[in-house]
DNA sequence: TTTCAGATTACGGTTTCCCGTAAAGATAAG
DNA sequence: CTTATCTTTACGGGAAACCGTAATCTGAAA
């Protein structure tokens, strides 16, 4: 079993519930923290210490609190993470619900595993540290086709700056001086409406309502 | 402390872990579900047994996996119970975060608790047993101003249903003749869009698609 | 440099939406 | 029944969005 991991969840009731299945499975050395700033900290000490964590358990999502924070979330934490030591073993335990964006979690920060919280989170995880610690991934069941199913659409930040001003009340005939400002490439109404057209049509959907229904949905704004 | 409490929460660990809290706490008989029509089931059973329940403590959302559901989330299971049993104390723990929301479970649902999942949800949650125990009410800090801050809006069963349609695609022009076959009572075009133009302006909005991220963020629609 | 494909922009016609005003209908009190 | 008030509907002008087409720009290959 691993020698060490690190927790990084910030309900108090989970984090501590994680701790007690690690001890239980056998884990030598179970830390935790409430924060992924906190979190990344302890792993470069762990790393400086020569005691490197073995494995990386954290959710996705943290409240904010006023305590400011460099790491946001858990993707930002895996990647830095993943940057000052690249053999960490991570596993990601969230209620995250959308397919796409946990297969994202796979493919561009190769995450080892990934648990949903749910009515078999429990069994799920003792099974998913097991799998991990035999160098195997662990992937539930509803999310093995995280191939974004039938239609999906990458949404590339000029994409997002567009839909999230839409969803500010910003005039569409207004978004070019915007986009402007920002420096970005096709700035005019005329490539705006073709963006969106673009964008609507792949999705099949015909109003921009429906577009940022849609991205709220799936967490894209 | 109570005698008997019921648990419903879908997430296998939390359900667990508050089980373990309540047993720390001293109550004799603590009971669990994962489904809300498992819970009301019981509550019934309970009650038939001259047994009742004294306290309900239940999240707000769980999810789909396939079993059908009556009651499709803790509010209504709320609802049902307080109808079945109207002196049933009920203590609510969720992630949800907007203070609306929960302060609408205090106004319409009369609940005695909420516990909010988070870095101090599991003193949170001990303190919250004890409060209600006492007959007190448990409302965290942030929740306590739950009347809903500057400018909000009661969405009608009206308003959630034009503003969902928007967020499906429907063109305005073409909701009047969907709201005629739903029996709605002003379903002339005029009629949507001034209702739509009300609700605009007491939000300070000026389009639809900030209306619907609005909507999306607020869990309206 | 020339050529060509792709991206970006400009422009005009059509549709949809927005919003004000006035008419029609409903409801309750006198 | 009449009046008054509120709600709902009808209508029309103007703004915004939509969408196709053509012009312009850009960058790379020949």
């Amino acid at each position: 079993m691993f020698q060490s991991a690190l927790i990084v969840e910030d309900h108090q009731s989970s984090n501590q519930w994680i701790q007690q299945i690690l001890k239980d499975l056998g884990v030598m050395t179970v830390k935790y923290a409430y924060y992924c700033d906190d979190a990344l900290l302890m792993l470069k000490r762990a790393l400086e210490d020569n005691t490197p964590f073995d494995l990386l358990l954290t959710d996705l999502s943290f409240d904010e609190d006023g305590r400011v924070q460099q790491l946001r979330n858990g993707a930002m934490l895996i990647e830095a993470a993943k940057n000052l030591q690249p053999d960490l073993r991570v596993l990601v335990f969230s209620a995250e619900p959308d397919p796409a964006v946990v297969g994202n979690l796979f493919k561009q920060l190769d995450i080892n595993g990934y648990v949903h919280k749910g009515r078999r989170d429990m069994t799920d995880l003792k099974t998913a540290v097991e799998y991990i610690h035999q160098h195997k991934k662990f992937v539930p069941a509803e999310f093995q086709q995280a191939v974004r199913s039938k239609n999906a659409h990458d949404f590339s930040t000029y994409d997002i700056q567009i839909i999230s001003l839409l969803a500010q009340g910003t005039l569409q005939k207004n978004i070019p001086a915007i986009l402007q400002q920002s420096g970005a490439k096709a700035t005019s109404l005329s490539s705006v409406e073709k963006r969106l057209n673009q964008i609507r049509e792949t999705l099949g959907f015909t109003k921009n309502e429906q577009l940022v229904a849609y991205c709220k949905d799936h967490k894209v704004i």
